[in-house]
DNA sequence: TAGGCCATCTGGTCCT
DNA sequence: AGGACCAGATGGCCTA
């Protein structure tokens, strides 16, 4: 790949170099050795953004007439006698040949700066694909992406320390904690749960998430909640009440093609109807249903092989958490549309779910 | 239009 | 000398 950077990048930085040496032609003058010195570089011909940012750009402008003795090829002498010689190393002549390589070099330079940060940016795009919420269409932000990664960490690792089924608020609630809140509300969506029943009290600027009976110990934290508010809110409603949903901005519920409601007849539904989170808008793509694989995997890769302690907690994760091998309610929940939580992998967390089943 | 996010360029620093 | 890594600057794009 850097190869072929080069090889496309090099006959650029050539034909640059030439049109620099023939754009100079006519205002350089030689120096003894008939060696071709510009008298002045501008800053354009160099590309040179920031003015007296450095040694190498003074040295690459060749401007520093004032106090560089060694340039004994000087056009002018405008700067030659007055001026007090300064101690130091002698710079260099700036020759076109030198110009030039620098030129080649920064060139390079940047070509592997870009291929670093393009490999950098992959990196990403693999970590969103395997932490909670992956969209191809809407792409968590950078920082999203490695908070959420840091929060799934921590929750996994809990999961795993305390060897049972977390509380499903608290678990959202650690993958959201820290989170902007349209990534909050992606990731509640994803498993079905709605941000503002994380709420105990009326929204209230400043107000705070209550973790009543947390497995974890996440500490409250902050969330404006005039985006969490939401008319449906009901203080003393289920706080897994999965029909009462807000959605992210942009974000719609969908029902697929074919796609059947959710089974409001479950006792775990107690809240008026509502659509349920499938977050669509930007986040469209993902237009088929789930494959049996991501049925059984999504969320199951948190909780597989773990008893539900809470029936009432027993919610219906669908695609993006649907109950191992076939729960009861998996054929009722719609797929996501692009948004889920996981897919396209599986080994690390077969692991994981072997280690519950012993 | 302001703010967030991003890609890119750039120079500095460290290391081989 | 050159590459890797980093951080600052800049401008473009998008959205509320």
């Amino acid at each position: 790949m850097l190869s072929r950077l080069f090889s496309e990048v090099l006959p650029d930085v050539q034909r640059l170099a030439a049109d620099w040496v023939a754009d100079n032609e006519n205002d350089e003058c030689k120096d003894k050795d008939g060696e071709h010195e510009p008298c002045h570089l501008e800053d354009d011909d160099l590309d040179e953004p920031l003015e007296g940012s450095s040694r190498a750009e003074s040295e690459m402008a060749g401007d520093d007439d004032e106090d560089d003795e060694a340039e004994e090829g000087e056009c002018d002498g405008e700067n030659s006698g007055d001026k007090p010689k300064k101690r130091g190393p002698k710079k260099r002549k700036m020759t076109a040949a030198r110009v030039e390589r620098s030129k080649v070099r920064r060139m390079k330079a940047n070509a592997r700066e870009r291929t670093r940060m393009h490999d950098l940016n992959s990196a990403l795009d693999n970590l969103r694909k395997v932490v909670p919420c992956y969209s191809k269409t809407q792409k968590l932000s950078k920082i999203e992406t490695l908070r959420l990664a840091k929060n799934y960490i921590l929750a996994l690792g809990e999961i795993l320390r305390n060897g049972k089924r977390p509380d499903v608020v608290a678990y959202v609630q650690m993958l959201c904690k820290g989170l902007s809140q349209p990534t909050t509300n992606l990731v509640a969506g994803c498993l079905q749960l709605n941000t503002r029943n994380f709420l105990t009290e009326p929204c209230s600027d400043g107000a705070r998430f209550h973790m009543p009976s947390s497995p974890f110990s996440v500490h409250p934290y902050s969330y404006r909640c005039s985006r969490i508010s939401s008319p449906h809110y009901q203080p003393g409603s289920s706080a897994l009440n999965v029909r009462s949903h807000s959605y992210a901005p942009g974000y719609e519920a969908v029902y697929p093609p074919g796609g059947t409601s959710p089974d409001y007849s479950s006792p775990d539904y107690e809240a008026p109807h509502s659509p349920p989170v499938c977050l669509n808008g930007g986040l469209s793509g993902r237009q088929q249903e789930p494959s049996e694989a991501d049925r059984n995997y999504h969320y199951s890769m948190h909780y597989s092989g773990l008893t539900t302690s809470r029936p009432s907690h027993s919610i219906p994760y669908g695609p993006s958490g649907a109950p191992r091998s076939g729960g009861a309610h998996s054929e009722n929940i719609p797929p996501f549309h692009d948004v889920h939580l996981h897919h396209d992998r599986a080994p690390p967390y077969e692991d994981l779910n072997a280690f519950f089943h012993n």
